[in-house]
RNA sequence: UACCCCGUGGUGUAACGGUAACACAGCGCCCUUUGGAGGCGUUAUUCUUGGUUCGAAUCCAAGCGGGGUAGCCA
């Protein structure tokens, strides 16, 4: 079974088990660090059960800091949406190992800059005039810049003019003094600050340079007292920066460590922040919360619950191999907690009328009802039976194949809950599409009827008509039709067209007062929620995943 | 091209020098008033070649394959 183990294994928790053990660090203390400029996926879902589970599992804290540094690219409103999210995805199981209220980069400044004096003091740092061609070009070919060996003086005069607003755009910067021939390339001499008369969504037009990731990312580890910085691969090479910065620095210990696991990758998606921005501004999906999207709001409007995706998130472990998670993992993991929580309701999605010929005019019965056999806490209600009836069209084929257990021409079905009918009759209209059906009911074969036992083969769902609640029903499918919409070409000509459909379902009556937080099976179609665009006057269904279906439908 | 990282069934992971396991997916059977759930069974794995060792998925080397980096983005 795959529940939510307390300890997962991973070579990072080894790790961290093993500070632990000899006692490295007083507490244990990671950090989420999202750049507030895009809204959070489930890869950042991925990196917050990491963070905060280890906070969790080794009494620590895990701060959610707002990786704010470059003024161009970042809005309040991203800061926003990632607090909800991860308060959403956190809540009840780790946000007592949160740490206070969101830090941000951006309220260093003045510590970076202070630092960035030091390194200039000693000699580890200058300001170089080159345009960002002739560093680009330089660094490719290991040459010194030729501003490399000026004065201490001169960097410290540079520098604090930088900062006075002295210089326009990309006039000069701060680059570290390491080494040009590096072979890894991180290390020749990597720009720190840059001229940016930009203003910034907290510090306004207080400051014209800003760091760069490197120097601001080590420097509020430190700061914040962070123990393991946990960050995806691509930052590997990044690493050898990370501790020149604290040994240039001399900083004392005890000082972050820097370790890297690879990023989620899923079958007929994509997530990468670049990607699901072009999905948003082009329109191909609604919005960020397009219940489409594998963002973490778009993933709660279509009905995930946070502790899905944190099971999910156990599930598919942590390593160092760029793996391809299947898709149908995501949805097993949904599924399987939803079995369990699930109430049950009877919905038909594309209703096809059924008349019951032999069933007394006006005549009304209350069926018993199961919630939840999952559940036997969750109990029973009753539903209306009558003559006039709906079932979902693909309950009924004319000329079925093979092994069709449903309705049939003069074949017989048992309606869940209640009798068994034949079909006697198909009525068409014009243009040859089936209207309704004329059916009889064995009046006897009631659940606990005289022929209730008849070995009947399928079972079908169904609503009664005079007491059906329309509502809006919306059919998600996978947002792409091929297993990897990203390896070749442009992932948006693989859109699947099919990815939303929007039906006039027939509920049950008792899905009236249905709670938004509650998950709901409509049997044998799938699991719903809520959606939020829903009024008291037409309830709008999100289809969540379908059941599992057998090869062949 | 250079540097770095990673290679375990179809997929995702475990095994931490002692003879490969779990989950997903697939397939078959049983059960079922959800073609769901559940039960039982089943297919299938250590990239290659050397080396170290009594013993290697695990350690070493080379090769091959995959990924990452080479922004004044993060």
């Amino acid at each position: 079974m795959t529940t939510s183990a307390e300890r997962p294994s991973d070579f990072i928790r080894d790790i961290v088990a093993e500070d632990v053990r000899t006692g490295k660090y007083k507490q244990i203390r990671t950090r989420f660090p999202p750049e507030p400029n895009g809204y959070l996926h489930i890869g950042h879902a991925k990196s917050i059960c990491l963070n905060f589970g280890i906070a969790r599992e080794f009494a620590g804290i895990c701060n959610i800091r707002m990786d704010d540094t470059n003024p161009a690219k970042e809005e309040a409103e991203y800061v926003r949406s990632i607090m909800t999210d991860v308060h959403w995805l956190i809540d009840g199981w780790a946000d007592n190992h949160l740490g206070g209220a969101p830090f941000f980069a951006s309220d260093y400044f003045p510590k970076f800059y202070e630092y960035a004096v030091d390194l200039v003091r000693a000699g580890k740092a200058y300001v170089c005039d080159m345009t960002p061609e002739e560093t680009d070009a330089y660094r490719r070919l290991g040459k010194a810049s030729g501003f490399r060996d000026r004065s201490i003086e001169e960097n410290l005069d540079l520098f604090a003019q930088m900062k006075s607003g002295e210089f326009p755009d990309g006039a000069r910067t701060l680059r570290a003094k390491i080494d040009v021939n590096a072979a890894n390339v991180w290390l020749r001499d990597p720009v720190l600050y840059r001229i940016r008369h930009a203003s910034h969504h907290r510090t306004g037009d207080k400051w014209c340079i800003y760091p760069m990731y490197d120097w601001a990312h080590t420097l509020s580890d430190y700061i914040e007292g962070i123990t393991h910085s946990i960050c995806t691969l691509e930052f590997e090479v990044h690493r050898p920066l990370y501790n020149w910065i604290l040994d240039a620095l001399e900083l004392p210990e005890p000082r972050p460590h820097q370790y890297e696991f690879a990023r989620l990758n899923l079958t007929y998606a994509v997530v990468s922040k670049r990607k699901l921005v072009q999905l948003v501004n082009e329109k191909l999906v609604n919005d960020w919360d397009d219940p489409r999207m594998l963002t973490i709001t778009g993933l709660r409007r279509r009905g995930v619950t946070a502790s899905a995706l944190r099971t999910f998130a156990y599930n598919i472990g942590i390593t160092k191999y760029p793996s391809l998670t299947d898709m149908a993992l995501l949805e097993h993991t949904l599924r399987d907690e939803f079995n369990r929580i699930a109430t049950r309701r009877l919905v038909v999605l594309r209703p096809i009328k059924v008349v019951l010929t032999n069933y007394p005019e006006g005549k009304i019965e209350e069926l018993d009802a199961i919630n939840n056999p999952e559940d036997p806490n969750a109990g029973t209600r009753k539903i209306p039976f009558g003559r006039k009836l709906y079932i979902d069209s693909d309950d009924f084929m004319e000329t079925p194949p093979p092994k069709y257990f449903r309705l049939r021409p003069g074949g017989e079905v048992r309606l869940k809950y209640g009798y068994i009918i034949k079909c006697d009759e198909v009525l068409k209209d014009a243009a040859g599409n089936v209207i309704e059906l004329r059916c009889t009911v064995d009046l006897e074969s009631k659940s606990g009827g005289p022929t209730a036992g008849r070995k009947i083969k399928g079972t079908i769902h169904w609503v009664s008509a005079a007491h059906a609640i329309d509502a809006e029903g919306r059919l998600y499918d996978r947002l792409f039709t091929v297993p990897e919409p990203d390896a070749a070409g442009d992932f948006k000509s693989f859109i699947n067209p099919n990815s939303l459909e929007v039906v006039n379902a027939k509920c049950e009556p008792a899905l009236g007062d249905a709670n938004p937080e509650k998950r709901y099976q409509f049997e044998r179609l799938g699991y719903f929620a809520l959606d939020p665009d829903s009024t008291p006057e037409r309830q709008i269904w999100n289809r969540t995943v379908t059941l599992r279906e057998p090869g062949q439908k």
